[in-house]
Order: structure tokens, then sequence, then C-alpha cells
DNA sequence: ATCCAATAGTAGGACGACCAACGAATTCGG
DNA sequence: CCGAATTCGTTGGTCGTCCTACTATTGGAT
């Protein structure tokens, strides 16, 4: 987290205060501001528990995708599609683990243009002990009950369905 | 948005069925993959809606922070603390508006450590317009009513108050 | 009165995400 | 069958965020 001591008030409340008496309906804005806030705090929760690990968040997505593959074994493209990443970050990403021995690289069989990324034993082993380590902190999310989790991850769906993240109903 | 055309599935969804079966529960890394998945979503569309203006999301909220006080000057601390940031990122930002002549640094006038900034009415001017191209775009948030938008502030608050981000009941 | 801890801001570096542009390989249309 | 459009991955650059470390200033403790 940002070494910040809290204010004695919510800022983005405030501020949405601000800009109803000042500019117009804030609600919007108010949620945008929450998100952007929450994902920054989250990410500073799960980096730092990822940390003792060598791992950021991005990282170890990649390797969950990849422990997930059948073959422990996938195509950039195919990373970038599931994680909604830029292929550019993709490479970034398999750059780092294939330089902490994570991944490998591998030509693909028969399209030559595609690279194959293939988790490494000691990438299995970095996943599972980085996952205790991020289940022991809930992730960092922290505060809400079940039944409100859920409702956010529904919430969170819609939007991204609406915004064309994804086709079908789940 | 990144130039992905959408899957016919919901990645995170069936990520998080994965979990469930190889893993565990899985609901709140679901929760927490939405706010990042979200969060990116949002950051891309304010911020290609901003580029015209040569603004960035970070930038527009520190230039309506300073609209918002009393004088269009605060210290840089200050600004650190209602935005969120961390002290570098704030130079970092500060520097940018500085170099398109948005803000000034003044010095402050009883303690020398600290920096003001103050907004310059080019800054003024281009606040208003780029909040005109935000609300078209309903900062990007799309697909839900204004009750589900309530709702969805309501847990991230709740989220960030359980973090300590502030103390006061709002 | 002086030392010392805390505070304010900045510099340099790491990391992730994006875009623009590129070379290489593949696929498609005529 | 061959040229053009597409796809795949990478490089180089911008931006925002954070961290560590540093200087300058302030203000309290002794």
């Amino acid at each position: 987290m940002p070494s910040h001591q809290p204010l004695p008030f919510d800022p983005i409340d405030r501020a949405a205060q601000l800009w109803q008496d000042r500019i117009g309906p804030a609600a919007t804005m108010a949620a945008v501001t929450n998100i952007m806030r929450v994902q920054q705090i989250l990410q500073s929760s799960v980096d730092a528990a990822l940390r003792p690990h060598c791992l950021t968040f991005a990282r170890y997505e990649a390797l969950v995708l990849l422990v997930f593959s059948r073959q422990g074994s996938l195509p950039m493209n195919v990373m970038g599609q599931r994680l909604q990443l830029h292929p550019t970050s993709v490479t970034n990403i398999v750059d780092r683990l294939q330089a902490d021995h994570l991944v490998e690289r591998n030509g693909h069989p028969t399209d030559r243009r595609t690279t194959m990324v293939t988790i490494t034993e000691a990438g299995r082993q970095r996943q599972k002990t980085a996952t205790v380590a991020l289940t022991d902190i809930d992730f960092g999310l922290i505060g809400l009950d079940d039944a409100q989790t859920a409702q956010l991850t529904a919430l969170l769906t819609q939007v991204r369905r609406a915004a064309g993240d994804f086709t079908n109903p789940s």
C-alpha cells in the first residue's frame, strides 16, 4: 500500500460532492474513481505478497494460465487473449519469467510464426508457493462477505460484457 | 480498449471454474481479477477520450482537484493525499502538466520545503473541455443502471474503508 | 542553543501497459 | 502460382506507478 496515513474523510466521496455541486451528476465519476483506487490497493497488496517469491500479479497470472493448460504450454497470442493483454505485454512478461527459468520459449511445430511458452518444473513449484501466499491474504480483498463478493463480481462482469470484453452468456 | 476481438466466453469465469476444480474456493480470486480487468477497460476508454486533449486520467484528476480548491492552488503533498498518490507520482504528473503550461509551481509563503501547485487559466479551460469529453462517454462505465452504479460504489467504498484508505464514516 | 528526527520534494531505476513500426511467416485472392 | 493482405512476435518509445535514496528545511528534545 502507498505509504500514506489515512485521511479522516473519504477523498473520493468529497470529490463527488464537489462535483455534484459544481459540475453535475457525480455517480458515475465516483464509481470509476472507486474502481481505479481499489485496483491500486489490490495491486499493491498482491504485489507485496508476491515480492518474496520474485513475482508480480501479471507474471503470477501467466503462470496460473500455463498450469491450467493441458500440456503446460500455450502460444503467446493465446496467452494474450486469455489474460487480456497487449502482445507487447505478453512479450515483456514472458521475458521476465524466462529470465527466472520459470518458463521456456519453444517453436510451434507447424506454424513457424508462433512461439510456444512452456512452464518449467520450477515454474509449477513457484506457482504453488505463490498461491499459498496469495490465499493467505485473500488476494488483498477484505471487508466483504461472500454474498457481497459475489455481487461485486456480478456487477463487474456485467460491465465487461457491456464493454465487449467477451460475447457469450457465462 | 485493447485491440483484441472478444472471446466467445468469459476468460475470468473460465479461470475461476478451473481454479475451483484444482485449487479451491475461487470467489475472491474472481472478484479481484474482475476489478483488475475493469480498471484496465476504464483506463483505456478514459485515456482514449482524453488523448485529443493531451491529458491522461491521472493528470485530469489533478486538474479537477486544483479547480475544486479555493485558490486554485495546493501543496504537492496535499495533492498526493487527496489523489492517493505516491509523492514521486505527484512530481511526475505536475512535471507534465507544467510542461503543458496547465499548472505552475510556486514556493510556499512560509514553509520553504513545500511547493505550491497553481492551475493556470489554460488549465481551467482544458479541464472544462476534457470534462465534456469524459461525460460524453460516461467515463467509460457502461452497462449499469443508476442503482447498480450506486451499489458498486458502496461495495468498493467498503473495501477501501476496510483497507484503511480513510478512517471516518462518510 | 544545538542536535536530531520528521517532513517535503526530487532523482534514478524497475515494472507493467500501451502504441507505432518493423521483419518474418502464413494465408488468401486472382 | 504469385502478389497482397493478414498474423505473429519483437523492438523502441511514452506514460504512470512505485521503491530506494538523497537534499533541504523544519521543529522538537535535550
